[in-house]
DNA sequence: CATGAATGAGAGTTCATTCAT
DNA sequence: GATGAATGAACTCTCATTCAT
């Protein structure tokens, strides 16, 4: 039992680091970008070995889909714990702005890539982004409930949210900023998370 | 003269065909997906034919980028005659997001693609993009002349609006808006861009 | 009958034009990297012009090779005026060289090369080079019954001279004399033409 | 142990056939008309294959290029036991030459080819070839302190001599002796060595 | 389990040559 | 006679994938 569990970990940790590996280089370069040999270069094995773990390029990019929504809605999770609804709403774009400065790789696949086979369209992973959709929808109702948004159609609130987080999250990550000095970067999002609050 | 500037016609269309081509594949696929024979077969001519009036796969990505930034200024100038400010603004969002959803090809080359090589970064061709930032903060400034977006700083208030749009147009672009109904999208933009003006 | 001949007269000048252009193009690149776009560029005509005048590219090497010839042949006439045999062997022996230096073009083409299609072989031009193979042993000939090259046999001798000379020629042509500064070189053969003469 | 020695091995091979496979085309077709297709083709492998061994082509004529160095050098090296220095010019002549006729493909890769690319110019490997030119100069000078080469420049000697058997070896390498029955090369060039010590 | 060797398909690009005008 | 447009075949090189060991 012991042996085969160690198996078992022995074959996680190396999808791991497959995934690791080419979650850094798909971001860095893109996918078209990345062969197979750098990934195995990274990870210090054979090009063949990774095929013992993936069966093909696209099964590790549509992994890394997967992980990437997993994380990110941990990541919204995490500032569930705020009452203050308005608070919590600016808490909530911040972290989404974050998670796609901190792993641009993740968001870039996950919101921005186009999916490299047709086979797996939407619908099989949408339904992980649903859920953070609808994590933001009951923040904004909560806010509403106390006051906010008066006059505003949740639909529209929700939308209006999403669009002005990805904006920004998609300007950093498709390097669309580059005329700006770095360190401008992070206060002009905040910047303009508190400009969006006076909307609320 | 007249088989002068006829010929002359003809290689203006020739160069415009390789452009359509080009722009949905390179919209449809992505850069690196798009092969030089992909254009061919899709304009009926052989690929080398291709390379008489490009002089590379680059050369035609960066055409279609001058060209998309052209076409989207002349869309941001149109509404300059609006007197209101505010008005004005309303007007300039809904102008940038119309763009996007009328030419999905260009908006990607321009906002969303990653750009080929990267001697060509930014430097060279950003100025067309520079033109209509200024374009909005320019407006943006009238506004607040005219008392609004109190205490709020003008690189912020660029920012933001144009995170906004941005937005809306990479989600839809992208594709990531598909499971709202198709007629739902437009009222929704609008209602957005109702619901920002809320903060100036 | 006027305008015959001049029409007969372009014809030839533009054979010529073609000719001096392919010539210096192939001296200074090669065989294989000339292409027939920069020998139309050089002769500010089209591409498809060259092929009225020539049937492809190797019929313009060809002609080169005989051009090559028959110049090389009445540059070694020019020096049978000189009566001393010792002499007009010296004179001789630098007219070849000073050919090759002169038209590194035709020497290789014609010494060094290799022939680029197989049915012009050989025995179609050399006949071509004999003449002057000829000439030298006459011009031996003439040096032994004057008392030199005692005990030398004369195929030997001219072998040898032959021999040499090519051996300078060819080591400047394909550039294998690099190392030495330009300025070097002519006294150098000039002392090995004197050199060799000491075994006459 | 076996088994990476095996490997070892097989990988050598390998290599050895790709140079031998290479060494035979650019001889026969010259550098730029040997494809790497050809050579793939030659030791019937995949193109593709050829790259597991070798970075580029050019890198397969440099290798090429080295060895022929490397071999030649031997072979000028197996003559300087020779006490008396005439005898030893003589047999140091004969050896080139006989390099040349051994190895005519090695030779032309050396002395004849234009060499691929033009930054890996001389600078980089003629060291190689420097080598046997000193070597060379070494026995002349020996020679003159043994009272030969009475009045002549080093310089100019060694240039005479280097001409002289390069001349003989070019002329078979290149196939310019073809009129003369084969059976009469080797006799004729033993009596033009003999010719020019006449001259020391 | 891991590998190194091999390959077929395909990338961008070039070029001699043809041909309608 | 001259051209510009067009092409097919060829080039070097890369890469995802397979498979015997």
């Amino acid at each position: 039992m012991g042996v085969k569990e160690r198996k078992e970990r022995q074959k996680t940790e190396m999808r791991e680091a497959i995934l690791n590996a080419a979650l850094k280089l798909f971001s860095d370069e893109g996918y078209d970008n990345v062969t197979m040999r750098k990934i195995a270069d990274k990870i210090e094995y054979s090009v063949g070995t990774i095929y013992l773990y993936y069966k093909d390029k696209s099964e590790i990019f549509f992994e890394l889909h997967n992980r990437g929504f997993a994380e990110f809605y941990k990541k919204q999770l995490s500032v569930q714990h705020i009452k203050d609804p308005i608070e919590r709403l600016y808490a909530h774009g911040e972290a989404y702005v974050q998670f796609a400065m901190e792993y641009p790789e993740y968001y870039d696949v996950m919101f921005i890539s186009r999916t490299p086979s047709k086979e797996l369209k939407k619908n099989d992973h949408w339904i992980e982004g649903e859920r953070t959709y609808d994590l933001l929808k009951l923040n904004i109702k909560q806010a509403m409930e106390a006051g906010h948004f008066k006059g505003v159609d949740l639909e529209v609130a929700a939308f209006s949210l999403w669009s002005f987080v990805h904006g920004m999250a998609s300007l950093y990550v498709r390097e669309r900023l580059m005329m700006m000095p770095t360190e401008f970067i992070k206060p002009l999002i905040q910047g303009a998370l508190q400009f969006l609050s006076r909307a609320y």
